[in-house]
DNA sequence: ATCTACATGCAACTAAGTTGCAAGCCAGAA
DNA sequence: TTCTGGCTTGCAACTTAGTTGCATGTAGAT
């Protein structure tokens, strides 16, 4: 979820995370986007900028995620996407993936139809969250196939 | 989905599949499971009766896939589940991973809560199918947390 | 000056799945 | 019968995404 009014550094202080630059331009490379970004994605946009480790990048996407800052989402693949944590700003919604480029996108929080609430306490298990995934052809693709 | 009713090799026949004794193997441990199977766990139902090697397992289960006798599902984790298709009697429904001890189990078709049709012909995106994952505790870590 | 804690890097490892290639088998053609 | 082509299976090597172990660097506390 795009967020230009994200305080990086401020997030990762509020957190208990020494704000390095790392660290800020991890989790900058995923505020900026309007999309969750697979590990590989993130490496690119930071590098982009600076020199950054695979084991580095996996350690700090550890540490947002455990945080909450950031949301390591399943992508249908066996690659996960990582996307802003929820906020007030960033309410959980629904997600797309693209099954022919792997693009996940996300979707209007008015169309996550579940009821949570309604789910709890069926049975004896403890439901945490929901992670509902629209799977499909994206525009991109869907224009390309009929060119 | 459990289901004593299949006639597996009718089944692999009916989608043009030679059912070798492999195959009807891997589609029974499927199929009698009332929860979708990580690839490990169909390879040690199927072993327990019959020698096969996983790069066989894999390939198997990707032509079930394929000809849609059995759904490959994500998990959250980074390893796929696999379950029956959908048919009349095992209609699209939910499923609950347990984020404690990974198996994952099936929800209530009726708890499916997203009207695909409400979701299509929003943007230009194909919208194919939905996939909702709730996470949590299961009853018997539950169970074994409060002990 | 040294000690400790944390941040980062490098190399090796892991898990789940895939690819390439060879061997076995069976049906139909010659 | 033998030969052929096509399918099914197996073995070894590879790939991808992520993890672990251990060494180095750097900053602040004692």
């Amino acid at each position: 979820m795009m967020c230009e009014a994200c305080d990086y550094v401020k997030m990762l202080q509020s957190h208990g995370l020494d704000p390095t630059p790392l660290r800020e331009a991890v989790l900058r490379s995923v505020g900026q986007e309007s999309r969750p970004l697979a590990a590989a994605e993130i490496m690119a946009a930071v590098r982009s900028r600076m020199s950054i480790n695979k084991v580095t990048l996996y350690r700090i996407l550890g540490l947002l995620v455990e945080k909450g800052l950031v949301k390591r989402l399943s992508a249908g693949d066996r690659a996960f996407r990582y996307g802003m944590g929820e906020t007030r700003h960033h309410p959980s919604h629904p997600h797309f993936l693209c099954t022919e480029c792997g693009v996940m996108e996300c979707l209007d929080p008015e169309l996550l139809p579940v009821d949570i609430k309604k789910c709890r306490g069926k049975g004896k298990r403890v439901i945490k969250h929901v992670d509902v995934r629209f799977e499909g052809i994206c525009e991109r693709c869907a224009k390309v196939d009929t060119e």
